[in-house]
DNA sequence: TCGCCGATCGGCT
DNA sequence: GCCGATCGGCGAA
């Protein structure tokens, strides 16, 4: 299982977004290894985008990791949840693309363990918030380059259909509200809805 | 410093 | 479907 290079995530932020789908994301955290088949993404293409963070070229301690360069990680805490994306676009763009959802591949007895045993395996790792706590995405990641250990990026299957519609949980975005850059694997069980 | 708000989740109706 | 938990980031003062 060899990373996927550097230079693969020089390309425009929604195709990258439908290139990420099928792919394998791979986290060697210190209590195990898990790994899961990206199902589904969004694109968040600031300083056009109102439901970006980085509308508006607005340029903080958070969002700077956007301003750099494609292929780092950009993490952030919504509520109790980290979620996390990967920077995309050129230097000086505010782009990156959320991972929403993957398939559990490999390490399926930690994601239990982290998430509770209750829980069924579609349950696992079906939501933003949900597949970080599974693979142990933390904060420390903030800034990681995704071509690197610990956590990075294999090459998977193309997958049959893909399919897009407007992204989840940005009610007050304005016109944002309905670009169609949420993608997601045709008839998957593991997207968030 | 304070107050508001959110790219969520899970439990309850 | 609806709603509350819960907390860091951000802007206003």
């Amino acid at each position: 299982m060899n990373p996927i290079n550097e230079s693969f995530y020089q390309k425009p932020t929604l195709e990258l977004a439908k290139s990420f789908l099928g792919m394998l994301l791979v986290h060697e955290a210190e209590d195990g290894i898990t790994a899961g088949w990206i199902v589904e993404t969004e694109a968040y293409i600031g300083p056009e985008d109102r439901a970006a963070h980085s509308f508006n070229n607005r340029r903080t301690k958070r969002t700077e990791v956007m301003f750099g360069k494609a292929g780092y990680v950009y993490t952030y805490v919504m509520h109790t949840h980290c979620l996390v994306n990967i920077v995309s676009g050129e230097v000086g763009h505010p782009e990156a693309v959320l991972i929403r959802a993957i398939e559990p591949y490999i390490g399926l007895e930690k994601m239990y363990e982290r998430r509770g045993f209750d829980k069924k395996e579609q349950q696992l790792t079906n939501g933003p918030g949900k597949l970080t706590k599974a693979m142990a995405i933390t904060q420390e990641l903030y800034g990681h380059p995704i071509f690197q250990n610990p956590l990075y990026l294999v090459e998977g299957n193309v997958p049959k259909t893909i399919e897009s519609g407007p992204r989840i949980g940005i009610g007050n975005s304005g016109e944002a509200r309905e670009y169609p850059w949420r993608f997601w694997i045709s008839e998957n069980q593991f997207i968030s809805r």
